[in-house]
DNA sequence: GCCAACGTTGGC
DNA sequence: GCCAACGTTGGC
């Protein structure tokens, strides 16, 4: 079983929004690096939900994988902004995973605890102008983080 | 809103 | 296959 650390803007799709429709394809991964973590995951996987573009930025949440290879829909669709043109239905580009919601952490980890705790090389996301919105996480640094965020 | 870091595109 | 130009990400 897999950790992993899915990225995501909450003022577009937060834990919140997973919280209320129980599970989400996770649409709109254009980065083809991120794309095949994404290949790799495996249904059960767990994934730390971080919250991107907002103050502060932190770990908000964990959710589980329960779908792999998903065709990311919206690549096919001219009126998303992940539309892509490129990409055919006999040969998607985009595939990802179906996540579902598993909890709210009762502690919101914020950038800053992250750095505190954790070094660059544990959590990609400390190491400076890391932009990969899918990276994988240690087993060992995933029961710390669960630790400090259900503590 | 800024801007450093990074990824992608496309002409050559 | 190089690399300049451009676009995007995301913390600050």
């Amino acid at each position: 079983m897999q950790y992993w650390l899915l990225k995501s803007e909450p003022d577009s799709f937060g834990i919140d929004h997973l919280q209320r429709s129980k599970s989400t394809v996770w649409d709109g991964v254009r980065n083809y690096q991120a794309r095949n973590y994404l290949r790799t995951a495996k249904v059960g996987d767990l994934g730390f939900f971080y919250h991107s573009k907002v103050q502060p930025p932190g770990i908000a949440g964990l959710c589980r994988v329960t779908a792999t290879t998903v065709v990311d829909p919206t690549q096919f669709d001219p009126t998303s902004q992940y539309f892509d043109s490129k990409s055919t239905p006999e040969a998607p580009r985009w595939q990802t995973v179906k996540v579902a919601f598993v909890e709210k952490f009762p502690n919101y980890l914020t950038i800053d605890t992250l750095r505190a705790r954790f070094a660059e090389s544990e959590l990609m996301i400390l190491q400076k102008g890391s932009r990969l919105s899918v990276t994988p996480v240690g087993s060992a640094t995933a029961e710390r983080i669960l630790d400090l965020a259900r503590a």
